[in-house]
DNA sequence: TACCAGAGGAG
DNA sequence: AAATCCTCTGGTA
């Protein structure tokens, strides 16, 4: 048994050789292939063996057949260009583009290794489990007295590893008396970059996970390095860490030991406010982590003894523990993605999910001898950025509350529409098929005759997914059950970005009028079910997309209500094509509709559910956030509208008496642009450009976390980075009048509550709307 | 008051 | 480097 951990070539001889770094039950292997050569294609205006004349005289070239592909659904002979090493590819490209007759150079920018990957067919991280891969954390503690870290001179205190063997250490040049069992005291931080290096080696780490080492740990450690005339050697035989350019930011290769940057990853998986290791930490393991103040780390450093010391090395251990726990919980995912996309752990846990359904494509379009298409030039991408088209339909909400409340949803709405329809860019506005197509809203039809590319692949994603399923419930082990879980989690995932691949402009396999299409049949639907569930005696609450909220007046009784849906649902799904369902998704007691995507709704156990208000939103303070949850929880579940006033007026007086805590009153937004880029900045850049001058570093992509002070003219000379605000320094009046109350005041004027009375300025309560 | 840039959510 | 639809804020004229 093997598993194939990571994949690279290097030359030898002039000549390429493939490595393969595969994990065995015990120890590694690395497979080597010299006989793998890296070849294009290119496609002839009109004479092909003229064109093949021409290359085949070419330096570097080493053979040129012609062959039949699939191009564009249609079946037409291609040159096949084989060259000597991948260096060659670049250059060759250009050249024959640029000879007369040549239409088109194809498939010239797929990474070697990956070609050879797709070409042998082969699948990373297979068997993964079961073959008990070393996992490794680690993290750093650097030394910074002028705020932000200087890697060329400012040194490391200390490196935290945690390993899924048991093993925890941390190496730093003090501490060693602190009757810590886990730290090293060595003599420097050159001695403390080895030890840690050793360890890797020694435990024989498979995978090394990190939080944020692509753009921080490695980076700094490599300076370190250099700073000490040795090589950051942690990879297979001894090899360097490398720095790779990733779009905006760096990306850390280890060759043989996968390094997973835990950090992206994250980002990419959940919907948080912010993603700092203990935010994250929190929202899977519901443990706060302890926390040391960046800024007073050399302070305590220097100081040298004393509990906060002490700490200091509990908090970098914990760091690490937490970091290999969390890694603990997403690897299998990333596992999973890897052998489903087929593409090296590395590099798929860095990918977006444009990117992983490309690179499934260009598998599946290999198989089905398919010549991929090209990327789009920077003309064509910004050509197709500037063409939007009409997407989903969102019906305008009876607003206000509503009792014994019905959803229905399409099951995989998109999804379903592509295979059944047969969306695809091979069978749109075919000519094969000379009776009956399907019809799109757009005016295009889609080929009955031939099943598209796309439809195809998707397909089998699905049928994978329904069979993955089944044995989920059949299975009754816990660990199995998990495993399983993961599968059809990834499944999914890669399953509802077709929708979005096809409208991407980057996409190879980009198309606006299939996108536009399933958008148009989404909408066809909707209204559809709408009517007919007018038809059968419902009316319409609210719909987005593929949803429709409804309502059976004046029929109270839960089970007359769930007997006209079921019936409503059998008549519907009876008519529906192909693999479409609408599915019955719930039933609320109660819920109060405030605009399109803004809504909450109590369930049958009292819990409640908010859409879009302002509850759910990072940009808004916690104190909002938190009065208005407690308000929805007064009117939905107690219907006590009095309770929910007393709520509303007493935190007004909290926030008026000045002892709000900070936390509660802190702003996040995201730095979406370069800082020098906004025509309008807003609070949150101007809070950022002030603290940059204090020695913090802000960029983009970067969330900033600010609160509304009392110095300052307008809200963003008032807005200040919360690492350099006094508790109980807030601007009262704008916590009360631009947060607190536009958020309740939303939810209260459902109930025909006015600002004053909330604010304690006018009469009394008044129950009419109950 | 009207408008725009910017942000972040829903599906 | 998945799309579009939509609401809301803060700043400006």
């Amino acid at each position: 048994m093997k598993t194939l951990l990571d994949a690279s070539y290097t030359i030898r001889d002039e000549k390429p050789v493939i490595r393969l770094f595969y994990k065995l039950r015990e120890g590694m292997n690395v497979e080597e292939v010299m006989d793998f050569q890296p070849y294009f294609y290119a496609t002839a205006k009109e004479d092909l063996e003229g064109l093949k004349e021409k290359i085949r005289s070419m330096e570097g070239v080493v053979s040129v057949d012609s062959r039949e592909m699939i191009d564009h659904g249609r079946e037409r002979q291609v040159l096949r260009i084989t060259v000597r090493q991948p260096r060659d590819v670049p250059s060759l490209r250009r050249e024959v583009k640029d000879l007369e007759g040549c239409e088109e150079v194809r498939e010239t920018d797929l990474p070697f290794t990956q070609r050879y990957m797709i070409d042998s067919d082969i699948t990373p991280m297979e068997n993964a489990e079961e073959i008990d891969l070393r996992v490794a954390s680690f993290d750093m503690e650097v030394y910074n007295p002028q705020g932000e870290p200087r890697p060329e001179k400012d040194p490391i205190l200390m490196i935290s590893y945690s390993d899924n063997k048991g093993l925890k250490r941390v190496w730093s040049t003090k501490g060693g008396d602190l009757g810590l069992g886990y730290v090293r005291e060595v003599k420097s931080e050159k001695a403390l970059i080895k030890e840690f290096m050793e360890t890797v080696e020694e435990r024989e780490i498979n995978i090394i996970v990190t939080y944020n080492g692509d753009n921080f740990d490695f980076p700094y450690l490599k300076e370190r390095c250099s700073f000490h005339k040795i090589t950051p050697s942690l990879g297979f035989n001894g090899a360097a860490v490398k720095l790779e350019r990733r779009g905006m930011n760096f990306g850390a290769r280890i060759r043989g030991r996968p390094h997973v940057d835990m950090f992206p990853v994250c980002r990419q998986l959940f919907n948080l406010p912010r993603y700092r290791l203990e935010d994250v930490y929190f929202e899977l393991f519901d443990k706060e982590k302890i926390d040391v103040k960046a800024g007073e780390m050399h302070r305590i450093w220097d100081a040298g003894k004393g509990e906060d010391f002490k700490v200091f090395f509990e908090y970098s251990m914990s760091d690490a523990d937490s970091t290999l726990k969390i890694a603990e919980a997403l690897l299998p995912l990333q596992y999973e993605l890897s052998r489903i996309v087929k593409l090296p752990v590395y590099e798929c846990s860095r990918t977006a999910s444009g990117q992983r359904v490309e690179h499934l494509l260009i598998r599946e379009a290999h198989h089905r001898n398919i010549l991929v298409p090209n990327k789009p030039s920077d003309r064509i991408f910004e050509e197709r950025k500037d063409k939007s088209y009409t997407g989903a339909y969102v019906v305008d909400p009876v607003k206000g509350v509503h009792d014994n409340i019905i959803l229905f949803d399409f099951r995989s709405l998109y999804p379903s529409i592509i295979t059944s329809y047969n969306i695809d860019c091979s069978t749109i506005d075919c000519d094969c098929c000379s009776g009956e197509k399907h019809r799109s809203p757009t005016g295009h039809y889609f080929c009955k005759n031939r099943e598209g590319f796309i439809p195809t692949v998707l397909k089998a994603l699905v049928e994978r997914r329904v069979k993955v399923k089944k044995k989920l419930m059949k299975e009754k082990d816990p660990a199995r059950k998990g495993l399983l879980d993961v599968k059809q989690q990834a499944l999914k995932l890669l399953a509802n970005s077709m929708y979005g691949y096809f409208g991407f402009p980057r996409a190879r396999w980009y198309s606006r009028e299939c996108a536009e299409a399933i958008a148009a049949l989404g909408r066809q639907y909707i209204h559809e079910t709408i009517e007919k569930a007018r038809e059968s005696g419902f009316s319409i609450i609210y719909g987005d997309t593929d949803s429709v909220y409804l309502k059976l007046e004046g029929v109270d009784s839960r089970e007359e209500i769930m007997e006209k849906s079921e019936a409503f649902l059998k008549k519907l799904n009876s008519e529906l094509p192909g693999d479409m369902e609408l599915e019955f998704e719930g039933f609320y007691p109660r819920g109060i509709f405030i605009t399109k995507k803004r809504y909450a709704l109590m369930d049958e156990h009292g819990m409640l559910l908010v859409k879009g208000l302002e509850t759910r939103r990072r940009d808004w303070a916690d104190i909002a956030k938190e009065t208005q949850e407690r308000v929805l929880n007064a009117l939905l579940r107690e219907k006590d509208p009095e309770k929910a006033a007393d709520i509303v007026k007493d935190v007004v007086g909290k926030i008026k008496e000045g002892n709000v805590p900070l936390k509660k009153l802190a702003i996040n937004t995201q730095i979406t642009r370069g800082l020098g880029d906004y025509v309008q900045p807003g609070p949150h850049i101007i809070a950022a450009k002030k603290a940059l001058r204090k020695g913090l570093d802000f960029k983009q992509g970067n969330i900033v976390t600010y609160v509304i002070t009392r110095k300052g003219d307008s809200i963003s000379d008032k807005a200040k980075v919360i690492d350099f605000v006094e508790e109980g320094d807030y601007d009262a009046d704008y916590y009360i009048n631009n947060q607190l109350l536009p958020a309740v005041m939303r939810i209260l004027e459902a109930f025909d509550y006015t600002e004053d009375e909330m604010k304690g300025l006018g009469k009394q309560l008044t129950l009419d709307s109950f």
